[in-house]
This record gives structure tokens, C-alpha cells and sequence, in this order.
DNA sequence: TCTCCGATTAGAC
DNA sequence: CTAACGGTCTAATCGGAGA
């Protein structure tokens, strides 16, 4: 008796953002809908009569203006509130589904349906269940491997007859080859725009071509990582289901400004409550940072004006997770590099050379530290409780010349209750 | 010559 | 009227510095 096979599906929220959306707009239901990153700047998420009407992912809001014009779309600033919301709503119902899973994306989740009768039947249950609970459209592929799981999910999206899944492992070999001798290379995941045109020039158009290349050839011109995938794409799983998020190596806030921002109090300010976003990542992962950079940037698309993007880092003479203490090194840091005579668009704050917090290497000379103060403990809770920025550090906040531009957002519709839509 | 490390590249969403 | 272009994260690989 042969191993069976493993039957992995990925579950895949079409449209997410628009979809979140029209969940609470269903009058929107038939117009074109965009969603747009933050600053109102590029267009993230696109309803099917915007994709149609040829809006681009990606596209800058403002280079689309006439399109959207000429036709009536709507545009909305993002609402991540909204998003994150929706997204443990539908992960949480998966999890009904099996044991193993794991959240790849906000949208995006694998699902292990190894073992089990009729994967097809539990995809469509999947479909309908999601959609009756929440009101998001999914669709689910599967297939052996990973790579594959997220091919056949393509393949329930795109198909015209597609009941909006699909099921790989259910091919003969034969229909196999047809299939993908159809699809392009440019659909495999981790195969981006680069990839692509160096795999064109070596011949290789279709996914069939690249699941039949010659394995040494191909792995001396792309490396480990297109190897990986060739033998996804023959049916061998070469990634594991990571159940369990790891913890980040590097945590970084920054944003770009709603106008440009030239006084170092100001950018200070930015950088303060880029400080305070990040130390809650790192405190909620339960970890301390030993190395803390601070970069500040001109806007790069404007060629007429002078650049400038410096970025400075101090590695710490002890590692913590205390936002005063880094907020105290970031002021500094911004100060360091800071030129008067420049229009600033984008500042960040990086934190790196992560440990778990509580890991000490400890200096002969520096007294160590708690370490979680219970300061911080806190204004975690006052913040998970009230919401982000009801405490903040001092400095944080103080400015407000720098706040992204957030022109046409939603209401907090499922985590406000002052929002609540009135039915 | 080897190893280490920072910078660069490519990709995902 | 003009200007208007995201944010995080990882892994592999490259190229130079130093041992």
C-alpha cells in the first residue's frame, strides 16, 4: 500500500478588502469598488467590474482618476480595523474544518484535509458555510503540495465552470500535463515578474514546462528555492504547514506622510508613535530588540526636488522592549541625522537582533533591567482594551501634520459600537 | 582562500 | 490651481572586508 497523498486545500477570499466592504454596503454589490492602500496612495484590492474596467493592481490612485471618472468607481481608504476582523471570523470557522491549519495571509489560509472522505465536498461546504456566516466569497483549491494547493486555487477562481473549487489530486496524470501545459509559469507562486522573463528565455513558458525542465539546469540558473518548487509542482511536499506563527526577526512601522513634513519636532512625533507601534509588536510576541534604526526619506517621485534618506541604527546596550527606552534612542537617532533643509514624505523605525525577552546577555557593567516594566504591561492592556493610541508615550500624537491622508474610509462597522449600522 | 556580514534582490500579499 | 505612487516580512545570493 502506497502513502497517500496529502490533500491540502487553500481557502482564498476573492476580492478580500472589496468584499469586507460590500458586506455592509450591499448596495455596492454591482458598482465598481477599488480599496486603497494607506495615504490613499495605490489601489490594493479591486471588486471584479473594477478588474474588468482595467484598473491594475498596484496603480496609483491618481493615475486612474479618469478611468474612475469616466465609469463611477468608488474608492475607499483601507480599514484594516474591518479587515482584521473579518479575517478571524472567517479563520476561525475554518478551523472547524480540521486540526492543522495555518493562516497564511489576512485572506489567505491553508487548510489540511489529509485523511479525510471527499475533499471536493468539503470545499464546497467550506465555501458555503463561510459565505452564509460572514458574507465573504471564498474559493478553495487542492492539491499534494503547497504550490499546488494555491495552482488549483487559481484554477477555481479563474475557470469560467468553476464551482469555485477545485481538486488537483482528482487528475489522472494525463489531464495533469493537459492542464498545466495551459497555464502560464507567471501563475506559480514564487514566481514573480523576474522570474518569469528569465524563465521565458530559457524556454520555459507554461508550468508544464517548468515541472519537466532539467532539474540540474534549473537549480544551477535559479537556485535552491525554483528546485523547491519544480518539485512542489511534481507533487512532492517540500513545505510544512507552519501551524503556529514563529516569532518576527525584524519589526518594522513607518508610513508615508499625508504632506511633506519639514521640522524635526514634528518628524519626532512620527517617529515616537512608529516607536510605540512597533515595541507592541515586539511585546505582544513576547520578545526584546537589541538593535534599533530609524530612517526618514524625501519623496522619491519627485525628481525636481533634493533627496535625502538617511538611516541610522545603535545596537543597545541592553536588549529591551520598553518603548520609553527606544523611544528615548529613536528621538536621538532622528535628531542625529536630521537636515533642515529638506521636505520629508516617509519615516520608520526598524527593530532587529530579536531574542525572547527575558534572555539577558548580561553586562558586568549595566544593571539589568526587568523585563517587562509594569508600565508597559499596562498600556498594552489599556490600549488592546480601548484601542490603539488611547495611552501613549509621551511626544506620541502631539503633531498631527504628519497623519496619513485617510479620505474616504468606512466606519469601524464590527469593532465600534458607535458605528454599528442602524438596520 | 575562507568566512562573515551587510546590502541587494525577488517575491508574497 | 497643482500634485497626487503602500507597508511588512523572509530567504537567498552577492560582493567586499578581514582573518
Amino acid at each position: 500500500m502506497s502513502a497517500s497523498v496529502q490533500q491540502l486545500a487553500l481557502v482564498d477570499c476573492n476580492n478580500f478588502y472589496v468584499s469586507c466592504e460590500r458586506v455592509f454596503r450591499p448596495d455596492l454589490r454591482h458598482t465598481p469598488v477599488v480599496v486603497l492602500s494607506n495615504n490613499d496612495g495605490c489601489v490594493v484590492s479591486r471588486s471584479n467590474e473594477a478588474k474588468a474596467l482595467g484598473v491594475k493592481m498596484g496603480q496609483p490612485w491618481f493615475q486612474a482618476q479618469d478611468l474612475a471618472e469616466a465609469h463611477g468607481i468608488l474608492a475607499l481608504s483601507s480599514n484594516y480595523a474591518l479587515y482584521a476582523d473579518m479575517s478571524n471570523r472567517v479563520m476561525q470557522i475554518l478551523s472547524a474544518f480540521s486540526p492543522r491549519q495555518e493562516v497564511y495571509s489576512i485572506d489567505e489560509c491553508f487548510v489540511d484535509l489529509t485523511g479525510m472522505p471527499e475533499p471536493k465536498a468539503i470545499g464546497l461546504q467550506i465555501r458555503e458555510r463561510v459565505n452564509a456566516w460572514t458574507g465573504i466569497p471564498v474559493c478553495v483549491g487542492i492539491g499534494p503540495s503547497k504550490t499546488l494547493a494555491k495552482l488549483a486555487n487559481h484554477i477555481a477562481k479563474k475557470h469560467p465552470r468553476s464551482p469555485g473549487v477545485f481538486n488537483y489530486n482528482a487528475l489522472t496524470p494525463a489531464q495533469q500535463t493537459k492542464l498545466l501545459a495551459q497555464i502560464a509559469a507567471s501563475e506559480v507562486w514564487g514566481v514573480g515578474r523576474r522570474l518569469t522573463a528569465q524563465l521565458q528565455a530559457q524556454g520555459i513558458h507554461s508550468v508544464q514546462d517548468l515541472r519537466n525542465a532539467h532539474t540540474p539546469t534549473l537549480r544551477s540558473a535559479f537556485g535552491v528555492v525554483m528546485e523547491k518548487t519544480q518539485r512542489e509542482l511534481q507533487g512532492t511536499a517540500c513545505m510544512d504547514l507552519e501551524e503556529a506563527p514563529s516569532a518576527k526577526k525584524q519589526i518594522i512601522a513607518s508610513r508615508s506622510f499625508g504632506q511633506p513634513v519639514q521640522a524635526l519636532p514634528v518628524l519626532q512625533d512620527a517617529v515616537s508613535s512608529f516607536v510605540a507601534n512597533a515595541c507592541s509588536k515586539l511585546r505582544a510576541q513576547n520578545s526584546q530588540a537589541a538593535l534599533i534604526q530609524v530612517f526618514l526619506q524625501t519623496n522619491r517621485f519627485r525628481k525636481d526636488q533634493p533627496q535625502y534618506s538617511p538611516c541610522l541604527a545603535v545596537p543597545l546596550p541592553q536588549a529591551t522592549n520598553d518603548s520609553l527606552v527606544l523611544n528615548r534612542w529613536a528621538a536621538a537617532l532622528a535628531e542625529r541625522m536630521y537636515r533642515p533643509d529638506y521636505l520629508y514624505k516617509k519615516a520608520g523605525v526598524m527593530l532587529s537582533d530579536i531574542t525572547p525577552a527575558g534572555q539577558h546577555q548580561t553586562d558586568w557593567l549595566e544593571p539589568t533591567a526587568p523585563t517587562q516594566t509594569p508600565l508597559m504591561h499596562a498600556l498594552d492592556q489599556l490600549n488592546q482594551r480601548y484601542g490603539r493610541g488611547t495611552v501613549k508615550v509621551s511626544g506620541q500624537g502631539a503633531y498631527s501634520a504628519w497623519q496619513m491622508k485617510q479620505e474616504r474610509k468606512s466606519p469601524n462597522y464590527t469593532t465600534d459600537w458607535q458605528n454599528l449600522p442602524c438596520v
